[in-house]
DNA sequence: TAGCCTGACTTACACCGTAAGAATCGTCAA
DNA sequence: TTGACGATTCTTACGGTGTAAGTCAGGCTA
């Protein structure tokens, strides 16, 4: 029940609440789902207004995915001597992130993060990797990695985003319908769940990639 | 000029024309330009009449993730006794197939690829690196961190997807925007240009990857 | 030749992002 | 007290979207 309000009347609304609403609209009823009138409608307030916090629709998306990358980042300690295990934790942090809000994991995936709080971040990481010995364009390319990884990574664990989750059926669904004699190796996955564990995947993955970057 | 035709004159159509006008529109006007409506007029036809060959949108957008994957290997030789070379040509394959088809990108990010085709190739892969010693649940955990990993620095390095282009400055067009006091490192970076390759930044990565898996 | 089937067209609906303008409020000056 | 003003919201409207439902014409089979 939202209640009546006239033209004029403050709805005591910010950019803040406009993005906090946005995420939980996203997080409970998946991106596709969310609209200017459905989130005005979730903030008691009419579409058109949304805009006076926001400049269109697209802005939005960009600052719910720095929203997010904010929240992944925000505990993260200062880097010591040794870069690899900040970054590690770096890797970990930003996954975990992404899972928190899967609505807004493709978004991640698809738009350069050019904010000034994105911005920030990079500096800090180039630093703390510089200031473990890292040479500058190393360095570069061991953020970029670990950073493009985790978001492919994620993306494929979380599959579909939600709001067209069930439109499809993932691999574990088909098992049945899988021919064992023109997919044999497949149904033995499934069957033995060999090399499905995400978590242990993704940990020994970035450890790898860090091993190999510091031996170089 | 379209020909005029009237209802139940034939239009010759195919799915695979569909497909193939899709791919075509997607990759000259960009992912978000493409709608039914659209597409039908390329086709010289009405939006409906799509519906004869492709469920709906989504089932659409999956076929072009289908398609342009499987341009992807279609070229692709059979593995020999060495797994490593073969699994890194896969993954340049792959990265060069996406990049031709950059606006297809952020599906093949998003969706899950579940056509017969991709199962298909799927099977090949772990055949192909079980032939070469690898223990099944292995040789899954590479091919999906190749993969995943590919898919995910190809995401950053085409940036926003064509269609949004020019909506917003990457990194390099705001450098003058930049206050090299606060942002000392990132200066550099596009002063020198240094971590900025992405072709050597990914044959790098994927190679430091292979090492890795073939040295465990 | 009669009739059905297939494929295309037409219409319609609910929804979308958002441009433009009207309506209403709190606040402050006269 | 009154009036004007600026800020914030609502209303209306436009062109676009995906697609369900119904209609219509031509080619094939009986």
């Amino acid at each position: 029940m939202v209640a009546e309000r006239r033209a004029g009347t403050k709805a005591g609304l910010s950019r803040e609440q406009v993005f906090d609403a946005a995420l939980d609209f996203v997080d409970t009823h998946g991106l596709p789902a969310l609209s200017m009138r459905k989130l005005g409608g979730a903030l008691g307030v009419e579409a058109m207004t949304l805009y006076n916090y926001v400049p269109n629709k697209d802005a939005l998306l960009d600052g719910l995915v720095d929203r997010v990358m904010e929240t992944a980042f925000a505990g993260l300690d200062e880097p010591g001597d040794e870069w690899v295990p900040w970054m590690r934790e770096f890797a970990h942090a930003l996954r975990r992130a992404l899972l928190a809000h899967p609505g807004v994991l493709p978004l991640a995936g698809t738009r350069p993060v050019n904010s000034p709080e994105a911005l920030r971040m990079s500096e800090r990481w180039l630093a703390g990797m510089r200031a473990g010995g890292v040479p500058l364009g190393r360095a570069m390319d061991v953020v970029n990695v670990v950073a493009t990884f985790t978001i492919g990574h994620t993306l494929a664990e979380v599959g579909r985003t939600p709001g067209h989750e069930g439109t499809e059926p993932n691999l574990d669904d088909r098992a049945d319908e899988l021919d064992p004699v023109e997919f044999p190796n497949l149904t033995e996955v499934i069957a033995t769940r060999a090399g499905l564990d995400f978590d242990s995947r993704f940990a020994e993955a970035i450890d790898i990639l860090l091993a190999g970057y510091a031996a170089a």
